[in-house]
DNA sequence: AATTTATTTCCATTATTCTAGACATATGGA
DNA sequence: TCCATATGTCTAGAATAATGGAAATAAATT
């Protein structure tokens, strides 16, 4: 992940529609959500909602899936693992964090130092 | 923090020359750097850079100090930190991640299971 | 006081994004 | 087949954001 993977990441994120939409998302866990029960969760109309979920989808940060005449999204979450990793990196550069991988707990552990982040 | 503090940061990162602002701050740690240096060393027109950077500091990621006739930008990490773990909040929620402070060694650690982030 | 240096503000232009109505497609049931 | 349900596409208008030239402020130097 570079500066211009993680552009249009954050800019997906900078949505209050999407960005609710999203932690929906991770809340529900794997199975995911079918488009309707969202747009109903938030409130806002299903082609509104569409566009978003669209724009989700195109930057990768959720899946979909057809189930019937149902769509199911379901949040990626290994996306926002690597934007996390992104973040911390340059914490990382600078000394104050460091991200390793705990195979025993199966587990990415970031520690951040309070000088730092 | 909740969504609607997040959706301006996210938005703040979700620009190609605030972010490598942004990234090149936090390499040069809490003395910061010169406006003048951050648009010589992205190669953006001073005015532009200037527009980003206030967006950067409205947005509170970064802080400015006057030095004589130089405006001193650094990196906020302590909002980074927090963005951070509200983007590890909702993998909480779903069990997958913690968050602890470690006061031996001074900092957050937080805990990605695979199955998660 | 005039000049140079550092940065910001003002402004107009251009480009992009959000929104939701209307319509289209696709699936399953009567 | 006909109809209801679920979702997506098309479209146009409104709002917002990015860009960089020109002028303005502010501090140090002469």
């Amino acid at each position: 992940m570079d500066t211009r993977d993680a552009v249009p990441l954050f800019d997906t994120l900078a949505q209050e529609t999407r960005l609710r939409a999203f932690r929906l998302l991770v809340k529900a866990g794997p199975e995911g959500l079918p488009a309707g029960a969202i747009s109903d969760a938030l409130g806002i109309p299903h082609n509104t909602m569409s566009f978003h979920l669209g724009h989700l989808a195109r930057a990768g940060i959720v899946a979909s899936r057809k189930e019937g005449r149902s769509v199911i999204y379901s949040a990626s979450f290994e996306l926002v693992r690597d934007l996390i990793a992104f973040m911390v990196e340059d914490c990382c550069s600078a000394g104050v964090a460091t991200v390793r991988t705990d195979k025993r707990k199966g587990c990415s552990v970031i520690e951040l130092s309070d000088f730092c982040c």
